[in-house]
DNA sequence: TTGTACGCGTTATCAT
DNA sequence: ATGATAACGCGTACAA
């Protein structure tokens, strides 16, 4: 069996209550004492049992990350940031990676609400369903505990959205390349979620303002499921074979862009001279392939740290705006050449 | 103050024990009240409290993963895979990614053991110091539960390591592209963990046995602060101005030898005929750049899997082997040209 | 400065 | 099938 404060306090032959006040430097502890309360502690390697000591608190200055996949580029940078500005502000996380079944999301959000963690995080817009039944376990979630969502937005009070704005960073990235004189633009996504849904319009507005004829409508639906760059390029090749009926292509995530550059050197045409292309998110892959990836910056950094900074001031009971929203950046390197 | 146990009792008419049956499956309810606690429940939307839970349970199927940095691509990967196989064993996770010092991650380690874990999984070999004295906190940690070691070896009762033999995958490596004509070869690496000594060792080794003068002996360590490939890269140039003094390249992991890639395309030679170049982890980078990266594949599926494996043997009271030890391969793609 | 005693929400053991 | 009650380990008024 574990050690107990009970134990310390025999050992050290002073109450349990001292002991505690040793642990949390609750002060009035005599130095003497102090140290020999100390020492056995550090003697028999005691840790006070974290659960015993929820019950009475309030706060267990904790926060619950929820989000998808964990190996997704986008989301593990997001994860990181989060983790460690929470971490400069004394707050421990608790990382849950869902998958996208929706089933199993409500049970982690219970599992992650039951352990009094002071507010939830959701990374990644995957956690909006379209349906007001769907999100019924998030509302819920907001009675007990302000709820943050990453990239995504919900109205509902003490639901806090911080986002970039997909639709309008989605539309300047097609206006680019369709006023650089590319009118046949192949569009790549590969979810469906608030956001995903958000750049496909921005790209649909893009077209239409600019009088881009239905004819040239190019838009693939790539399920996520299988995964790796090959399997993208494979499928780009089946959906287009033999010389590709386009001159750009947009993808709404850095992975499908480079699966689309990959894709148009088997072709053996040129990047940028014959096709152009542009990726989201500007990750680090933007930098690993060649030609390096013309990309939009939807500013994650800015994102989280707002974020946080939000999440602060509604726990310090601060009145605070439920939805900030950034505007990314169109980040241009070599696959792109729009002057 | 959220709903209780005690709430739920009152409302409907009947006992905590008779609430906690219903909640815990344990049987012994009949339909009616199990109906009407149930919807009781429902209506409330009551969630048990964990901390309560936690104080009288033995084990609360959860299990800690610490790691340095979630946003790492072969650490991401490696959470992922780890999470998924707990997961459908019926196993929570608790994720704490702690940065690289050591102190913080003593704390962490301190913090996750009081939460009552079932056991700990540390992912990768940071954990692992060269000295005893800082490897204490790692032989406390296993008096209470089984420590679980990804990708690290350290020998001690109830520790259980599974890792892949990195020396002898990059011996392997380095002799191949050595036995096919290139001799004087860069070496890079950007970790001095178990396994990136491991690593090194193996490289040196290949040297030592086919005989290649120490005035080719080429090494170079980056610092991993900066991050970036163009860091890589800028790193790479500084380091050998003018027209590089070797033929290949071999990196400690892909993103290195991604820097290495777009280093050798800035100095306008060619790949593999000019340079050849071998990465590390066999991560999704070797698909995404150009041309597509040679790497040695550490089997990081069979790593986890075997590793949850015996961790669920040891928790059922098997007897398990301390150590289990997979050996790499080298997965040939564009970058090199061996046969 | 130190100790006593109670409450926190749940599960498990024993009666009934 | 159901209820009363004793743990579980800790923090903290309150008392000394």
């Amino acid at each position: 069996m574990a050690i107990t404060i009970y134990d310390i306090s025999q050992k050290a032959g002073v109450s349990t209550a001292t002991v505690s006040r040793v642990i949390n430097g609750g002060g009035n502890v005599s130095p003497a004492t102090c140290k020999k309360v100390t020492d056995i502690i550090e003697e028999y390697g005691y840790i006070p049992n974290a659960y015993a000591r929820g019950m009475g608190l309030r706060s267990l200055k904790t926060v619950g990350l929820l989000c998808a996949d964990s190996s997704d580029l986008y989301t593990a940078r997001a994860v990181y940031l989060l983790e460690q500005e929470l971490q400069a502000n004394g707050y421990e996380s608790l990382l849950c990676c869902t998958g996208f079944n929706q089933d199993v999301r409500k049970n982690y959000l219970n599992l992650i609400l039951s352990k009094k963690v002071d507010s939830i995080i959701l990374v990644g817009s995957h956690f909006i369903a379209s349906t007001e039944l769907e999100n019924e376990y998030i509302r819920e979630a907001a009675d007990q505990i302000p709820i943050m969502l990453l990239n995504a937005s919900y109205s509902h009070p003490n639901v806090y959205s911080t986002l970039c704005d997909d639709y309008a960073s989605m539309y300047e990235a097609a206006s680019s390349m369709i006023q650089s004189g590319i009118p046949d633009i192949l569009y790549l996504y590969n979810s469906r979620s608030y956001s995903g849904l958000k750049k496909l319009k921005g790209f649909e507005k893009a077209l239409a303002d600019n009088h881009i004829p239905e004819s040239m409508r190019n838009i693939l639906y790539y399920d996520k499921s299988a995964g790796g760059i090959e399997d993208i390029t494979a499928f780009i090749q089946e959906m287009t074979d033999g010389r590709p009926p386009f001159h750009g292509i947009i993808a709404s995530d850095d992975v499908l862009a480079v699966g689309g550059i990959k894709y148009t050197q088997k072709t053996g045409l040129r990047i940028p001279e014959d096709i152009s292309i542009i990726g989201y998110n500007n990750s680090m892959l933007t930098a690993c392939c060649t030609p390096s990836l013309t990309s939009v910056d939807n500013c994650l950094e800015a994102l989280t740290h707002q974020l946080i900074h939000t999440l602060l001031q509604v726990l310090a009971g601060e009145q605070m705006p439920q939805k900030v929203v950034f505007s990314g950046k169109l980040i241009e390197r070599d696959t792109t050449c729009f002057h």
